[in-house]
DNA sequence: GCTATAATTTCGATATGCCTAAATTCTATA
DNA sequence: TATAGAATTTAGGCATATCGAAATTATAGC
């Protein structure tokens, strides 16, 4: 199936919502398309006349199975050029969003499936978010974020959620990536800053900065300094 | 500038009829790019308001300097993906053009770029077509067609010029590439085939192909035996 | 130079994907 | 449970880029 790149788009945001909160409202489509409610409306009726998703009238709509499959392609796509761009052409993390935007709708299937085995068919991109593989099957990378995260517990970081691109110039900084080892020292009191260890170096992260790193607790700091 | 696909196609396709044709007759632009030439009366209308070309009807059109620098762009984004994905990605060279053909509308100015950076900044793609660098300077290759080259003469082929994946696969086969070194042996009688030697081996090949192999004559082989 | 034919343009239509404004439906709360 | 405000859809329009058919212009042969 030949689809445009407005449709590819409508898929691949209406899966990443309802991956996270089910059912999508046109509003919150409108919302992330940059576009309004109504012609999201028009649009979404399309899809539904080509079974891609099932909408019902002033309760959002859903994925079908064949609209799903169609959205992984997109979604591998794009998260398969994010890491080729920065693994292989060193582009920075945080612009690598932008150019795989426009280069996932120009990538075919063939083309994929060469990205993906130059890049030793990886099951994540830059931010750690997971790339779906050829057949659609998406490991769940979960995580907690890392201001739940009680002083003196240690994880890794798995993935950086809602991301933008001035967040990851910073998280980039601090050397906050995925499969970095973290630890929160302490947690200043009323919901104040976290002191986090970062490999050696020791930094201070706003809550708000810390609830976009997601997290695998992996042992207290305790028990590690035992190991 | 923002252009349209659409629009990036017809610049390009203008630009490549105009340095063989000189001025593009509406015809010759629509047969290229597969729509009627009523369609493209409407667009290159819309072109001229734009001041990206110069139409005169029932005249054909040409490119003003700033829709040839516009084009120059895409040249440049479609012949660097097209020695990417040969050179990076290990691309079959006559499956380059169409993957290119695409991606060729998603290339931002800064990653073109860093494609030219990391291939070396060359100045011609697979095809032996040059790569126009960033300000538009292009490299004119010029050269013979092989069949063109009197028996005992040598020469590098240079490009391949209209290829068709199924030419670029038999040439492929034959070890025929530009850069490669070749040399007419004998050419037989009305019209007949070439007997060419290609490094060390001895093909034979039909005046069709030989025509799209364009050389630059090097030496005879008479001279080349003295060396 | 005239005319048949080829090339090109004009004209009216269509599909896509977006918009604004108005109408409708839903939902939370009094 | 009635209703105000929010969410959503409907209705009418617009820009882009295409088409086929008809009209116009160019050109080549007589």
């Amino acid at each position: 199936m030949e689809l445009s790149p407005q449709i590819e788009d409508y898929l691949k945001n209406i899966y990443q919502l309802q991956t996270r909160y089910g059912r999508v409202p046109t509003t919150a489509l409108a919302e992330r398309l940059a576009i309004t409610a109504a012609s999201v409306t028009g649009m979404v009726r399309k899809l539904a006349g080509l079974g891609l998703v099932d909408h019902e009238p002033y309760h959002g709509v859903r994925l079908t199975a064949s609209g799903e499959s169609l959205a992984l392609q997109i979604v591998r796509a794009h998260r398969l050029w994010e890491l080729y761009l920065v693994q292989a052409l060193e582009v920075p993390w945080d612009q690598a969003h932008v150019e795989a935007e426009q280069l996932e709708h120009a990538l075919s299937q063939g083309l994929a499936d060469r990205l993906a085995e130059v890049l030793g068919h990886p099951t994540a991109d830059p931010h750690g978010h997971p790339i779906p593989s050829r057949n659609g099957d998406v490991a769940r990378r979960g995580g907690v974020p890392l201001d739940h995260l009680p002083a003196g517990e240690a994880g890794v970081v798995v993935q950086i959620r809602d991301d933008t691109p001035e967040l990851l110039r910073y998280l980039g900084k601090l050397g906050i990536y995925p499969g970095e080892h973290v630890a929160v020292l302490d947690v200043a009191p009323f919901e104040g800053p976290l002191r986090v260890q970062i490999g050696d170096r020791t930094e201070v992260l706003g809550r708000r900065v810390a609830g976009h790193v997601m997290v695998h607790s992996e042992a207290t700091l305790h028990e590690r300094q035992r190991v």
